[in-house]
DNA sequence: GGAATTCTTCGATGTTCATCGAAGTATGGA
DNA sequence: TCCATACTTCGATGAACATCGAAGAATTCC
């Protein structure tokens, strides 16, 4: 006789709620708990309920960060699972809920805590890194000999922003692009000095920051980066 | 908002009874109601409950014979499901039923309504399409040119036995070795003509049929197979 | 510090579903 | 023709579980 485990994952994503949830996921990012919830068309209290569940099966990973817990799937034999019932089985689109363009200017640019976020925080991430003066390591980005001298010719003083290289260079997961940007204190340094230089402006009555003339070339002269609002569809 | 098939099929594997099923199933081979039933640790109708279940999904097929029902995995796709979930969640063996050791000789070797079926049946079936006498083919077995001599010279008149060679030979699931072999008309005349060589004897208690020293010798000089019961542990 | 938000736990409700006894169908063997 | 075997359908029982309102925790923002 034969008793399997294979039954207990399956039961949890034979739940409709929860295959929807693990469908949204599949595409490799984190979501909040909120935001599933709606795509599950069910209550928050629900998704909640279902979420805890599917986490203490070991199945997908929770990041908090402030009042947002973002959800994804935990590794790729879970992925690999859903792919092969999606093979089998693919799911139907309903319909598309109507996009909220709204909250485009707050999506693009803004201020997470005390550093940027938004598509201009991740660019300004991904242009570090891909300069070579930021390294991604575990849960942190680590400052390189390069990266030193960049900063400092920016107008930082890394000596006054943190003692320790790993400790004041943070990721931070940005709920509307799904991917990691700086945070930490190195971020908070790398804020400030971009308005200061008048790069950014804080928009008074949200988090969202705009982006001057000036921000503009000067990205692009600096970090080789276009944050111009026109790539923004 | 999106909805999922993907949760019916996992709802289909989530019951621990069909999930044991499936996982027997996973050895490729076709195995009784019956016999599932017993494995899985359920009564009959409760077995036949979720094969009928799992047919009407469509991840299961049914081979009827005689009063046998043979039920396997229906094709790769399912069969990469439930790998990509065992991997992820490996079944637990909990206890091996003591193996009945009583009906060896009729699962070596036994008629199977007209011909020869067990383990000497589905020996001699791979025997005769290794060498090219045989092709596999659909539904049936296909007598090739090669074939028709060689039957020719084993004694076997194929004119006689049937008028087209794709209706005279067919396949049959074998219920000890679940895996196909040659029946039909063509396996009816193979069985007589091995009886009337001596190479075989019909036990009259049972279906079992004893295979003699001549027929041993036999089998291995015109087939190249060993049916000495040795190689049955 | 107070309001708003995000998400959680708790408790009650209602539905779905596996299980098995009993009875029915089909097949093989004597 | 009759019995045994293999499997099915039917019907009743009982247990598991998704759902959501209400209320509670944690955090941000002004």
């Amino acid at each position: 006789m034969v008793k399997s485990n294979v039954a207990e994952i399956a039961s949890i994503i034979s739940e409709s709620s929860r295959a929807a949830i693990l469908t949204v996921l599949m595409d490799g990012r984190f979501h909040t708990a909120s935001e599933l919830a709606s795509m599950a068309g069910i209550k928050p209290q629900t998704a909640s309920f279902h979420l805890s569940k599917m986490q203490e099966a070991g199945i997908i990973a929770q990041q908090k960060q402030g009042r947002h817990r973002y959800y994804g799937i935990v590794n790729n034999e879970v992925a690999n699972v859903m792919e092969s019932l999606l093979f089998l089985a693919p799911p139907v689109k309903i319909s598309s809920l109507k996009q909220s363009t709204q909250d485009k200017a707050i999506r693009y640019a803004r201020t997470c805590y005390d550093h940027l976020a938004g598509k201009a925080g991740v660019t300004v991430t991904d242009a570090l890194l891909k300069a070579g003066y930021l390294k991604d390591e575990q849960e942190t980005f680590l400052v390189t000999e390069r990266g030193i001298s960049f900063f400092n010719e920016l107008g930082i003083d890394l000596e006054k922003t943190g003692k320790k290289r790993r400790s004041f260079s943070m990721r931070c997961l940005d709920w509307s692009e799904r991917r990691h940007h700086l945070a930490g204190s190195l971020g908070n340094a790398l804020l400030e000095r971009f308005i200061e230089l008048g790069w950014m402006l804080r928009v008074p009555q949200n988090r969202a920051v705009k982006i001057t003339e000036e921000g503009i070339t000067g990205f692009m002269r600096t970090f080789g980066i276009d944050l111009s609002l026109e790539e923004e569809r």
